[in-house]
Order: C-alpha cells, then structure tokens, then sequence
DNA sequence: TCACGATTATTAGTGTACTAACTAATTGAT
DNA sequence: ATCAATTAGTTAGTACACTAATAATCGTGA
C-alpha cells in the first residue's frame, strides 16, 4: 500500500462523490422543474435571464460558465417553447440577443416555490447549502486555466 | 417575497457550484486521462474494477450509483478497447460478469500517476481534498430516496 | 411441466456537454 | 477598397445519463 495507492484511492472518492452529487441534484430538480416544462440546464439558462436579459448568446454562455455551442440548441428549445426570444441585434448582426417573453417572465412566479420545495425534500437547510456552496468555490465557476 | 427571492438566489449559487464544479473536474481530467484512451466515465469504472473483478454489471452500477442503462453500452466500448471481458454467468445466465483483460490490469499502473498530476495542475492539497468529499456526503452516492 | 411474475441486461429516444470544423459578419492594415 | 485576421454562432460527431419499453432468463406454484 504506497501513497500513490491512497492518492488514487483519494481521487476516486473525490470525483465520484462530485459527479454524483452533481447527477443526484439533476434527479432531485427533475420531477419538480417537470410541471414547469423545464430541465435543470433550462432552469440556469431561466434563472440567469430573470437576472438580466437581453443579453448575447455569447454571454449567457460566459456567465454559465458553459460552451456557446451547448447553449445555442439549449435557446432554441425554449424558444420553441415561447419562453424565450432570439434577435440578431441591429449594431451587430453577428451578435444574437436572448430576451424573455411575456410567458417567459411569468414563469418566475412558480419558480419561486422551487427552492423550498427542494429543502424539504432533501431535509437540508440554508446553513449547510451555503457552507457548500463555499465549499465548491475552488471548482466552481469558469476555470481560467482551462480556456484554450 | 423577499425571503423566496433570496432562497431563489441561494438555490442558484449551489446548482451552479455544483454542475459547473463536476463539469469542470472532467474537462481537468480529460487531458491527463486522454493518453490512458480514457474518459472520465471509463475512468471511475476501470478504478471500480481494480478494487474488485469481477463483478455483475448490476453490482457494478450499483456501486457507481449509475443507471444499469448508461452503464451498458459503456463497457462495451471499453471492451472494445480491450481493457474489459462480459461474459455470462453460467450459473445465471442473465448476469452479465464485467472482468479485467490483462491490459485493463496493467493499466493500473500508469493510473497511479494521474492523482499526483490532478493536484498539481488544481493546486490543491490533500486535506482541501478530504473537506471537499466530506462536504460533498450529503448528496454523494446512491440516494435512497431517489429509487422508484 | 407449464405458465407467470420477477430479475437482469439491452435498446430506443431525448437532452446535455464537449471539441473541431464551418459560415457569416466585422475590424484592421495595407 | 480589398484582403487577412478576428469574432459570433452554428453544425457535426462522440459520449454520458436518464426514462420507458423490450428481451431473455430464472424460479416458483398450479
């Protein structure tokens, strides 16, 4: 039993508790985002639009820390869905702004409800959702070391 | 009102911590692994085997607390690789044994180099490590509640 | 023994997520 | 004014991950 032994041991616990928390919180949302017609990647790319919106493709992908080419066909479906706008903007057509619908903005309402009923679900409570929230920081986000 | 705007918030911060932080632990791996000619997936499943071989794949996704379906066509790649056996069990022949080739065991040994090269590119430390799979507990593994 | 329900794995279909290659539009430099 | 380089999105192709439906096998009870 060398120290690379325990690293790989080590390793594996850390990733694997990492992807399958990430895969369990998908499960936990799914049947409570169903009734809302949304994924979870829907429900980010929403919450971030309540946030501020319009805003570029190009943008919402920077802030969600995920790929343009992930979140174009994301957009499309929500616009087929009415809750979401794509206009190529006049100063720069290559820009392509994402805006809400009236159906769109409505859709917060029920959103609202979301996170308690989450709570209760998992019987986890503000403190320990903030204590891991900060605990993810260091691999949270958009990793600079990763661009290009 | 504003209590659900806050939690809504909240709620926010965690998913995206979380996601982006699993995300980001596979795009960290998918350089060093990328030489192995492993994906981060068939990474987790080849250091499930070397802790035990063979097993059914049932026990396999059980252990991965993945669904038997995913699963599936994913070993059959790796053992199209030739890192892995599926034979049926003679005694059951519904139970399909996932087992290790002689190249899928000697491919431990150049694994054993990949923790080392994580914490140095992440610049994290052993104990950072250990924190952030402890923190990680309460939504880790299999949750019971999800089954059915 | 034969029919039935349970167990185990696979297939089909949907939805991310990535990389790489591509189109279209703008900017900058001759 | 034109051509090269850059920027913004899209498309193509691969790989997970889930649900639902299917197939194959096993065990049991009539």
């Amino acid at each position: 039993m060398s120290d690379e032994e325990d690293l790989l041991k080590l390793d594996n616990q850390v990733c694997f508790a990492l992807v399958t928390a990430a895969r369990n919180v998908v499960s936990i949302y799914r049947p409570i985002l169903e009734p809302l017609g949304l994924t979870h990647p829907q429900y980010l790319v929403m919450l971030a639009l309540w946030e501020q919106s319009p805003r570029s493709l190009g943008e919402l992908a920077e802030e969600l820390a995920m790929e343009p080419a992930t979140l174009s066909p994301l957009v499309k479906r929500l616009e087929g869905q009415g809750r979401v706008t794509r206009t190529r903007r006049l100063e720069d057509e290559r820009v392509l702004d994402i805006g809400l619908t009236p159906q769109g903005r409505a859709l917060r309402q029920q959103a609202l409800e979301v996170p308690r009923r989450i709570m209760a679900v998992t019987g986890l409570g503000i403190e320990q959702l903030k204590d891991l929230r900060d605990g993810l920081q260091p691999f949270a986000g958009r990793m600079p070391h990763l661009a290009g």
